[in-house]
DNA sequence: CGAGGCATGTAATACGTTACATGATTTC
DNA sequence: GAAATCATGTAACGTATTACATGCCTCG
């Protein structure tokens, strides 16, 4: 239920057709993953049927012909309702990417509370990945890889959102 | 198809139930997720019909009965076969995470071609990332955070792997 | 002249979550 | 006394991938 969201999101920025999404999301693969088109062409016709895009075929003469899709009155009215609604706990990386990369359609106030929700819950990881650790009686070094690795992460994510709070216009500052 | 085999490696450190299993991948939550028992006990069923894996039932006089599930030697020759099958370019994290918490049993070689074709991904990433913030005219900075975000993060996962696989036995120095 | 990009779409298949069902025990 | 943990499992549902179908254009 995100990526419909995340697709009419990128529809509010600018019309696109199913393709031109599909290459936006290929650059932003490493990140979020890219969908196939089996997943992307039926969510935009199921937004197309809901009412919360329209669509344009433009026709060209060399090239196949290209449907770009727009988003609605009632789609942004969707969309807005997605962009304030309060994070869960649990939320996944990907989730939390996709309001990221969206960035520019949501309110500072909303990425704020989104970036703190994300801090809360790394800093439980890294607790928790820290407290492991320390536990750790074996000192066998491939035993630990994965959770060294997630320290490691969660450190620098830490460093990165805290880094970009402060930045944030708006915000009050933090230590 | 990836998700077998990695309840199977669990299954070869030491025989557990699905239940171990869902504990255990509950504290490595945030690095892979945590699967449905919906997910995890079909996948154990069909270990134990591909014969790749055997059952015993413990019966508990105060707690419910346990299926402890251990590894068949077929399991054994299916799981090396994994170890050892080479790494794809677009190999996701997850699939990444999976093998380095399965560190223990890989050979070192197998583990360090996993973690140089993970180098070489994260790389590409950061040179197309960095190509991306420093073709950026506008300074919108809400538009790019997200990028900025990946930045960070491949160079902290970049670091982690020089670092790795230099502390990582019975390979050879590099810069 | 072949590979890959442009551009859309469907069908079969596999995968995964959520919710349901059951029921005792332990912890707050 | 309610909620969480222990412990297994199934059924309905939703979502995603893979492969197929089509066809022209461009670049090396």
């Amino acid at each position: 239920m995100n990526f419909r969201h995340f697709v009419l999101g990128l529809l509010s920025r600018q019309p696109m057709s199913g393709y031109d999404i599909k290459r936006l999301l290929k650059n932003l693969n490493w990140l979020i993953g890219n969908p196939s088109f089996g997943s992307l062409y039926p969510t935009l016709r199921k937004l197309l049927n809901e009412g919360l895009v329209t669509v344009q075929t433009q026709s060209n003469e060399t090239r196949p012909n290209r449907k770009i899709y727009s988003i609605t009155e009632q789609g942004q009215r969707v969309l807005e309702e997605w962009n304030n609604r309060p994070a869960k706990t649990d939320a996944s990386l990907k989730t939390f990417l996709m309001r990221l990369i969206l960035a520019d359609i949501h309110s500072i106030d909303s990425l704020v509370a989104y970036m703190e929700k994300r801090r809360a819950q790394v800093t439980r990881q890294q607790a928790a990945l820290e407290k492991f650790l320390n536990d750790g009686t074996e000192q066998d070094t491939k035993q630990y890889l994965a959770h060294g690795y997630g320290l490691v992460m969660a450190n620098a994510e830490l460093n990165w959102l805290d880094d970009t709070l402060n930045r944030l216009p708006g915000t009050s500052e933090r230590a």
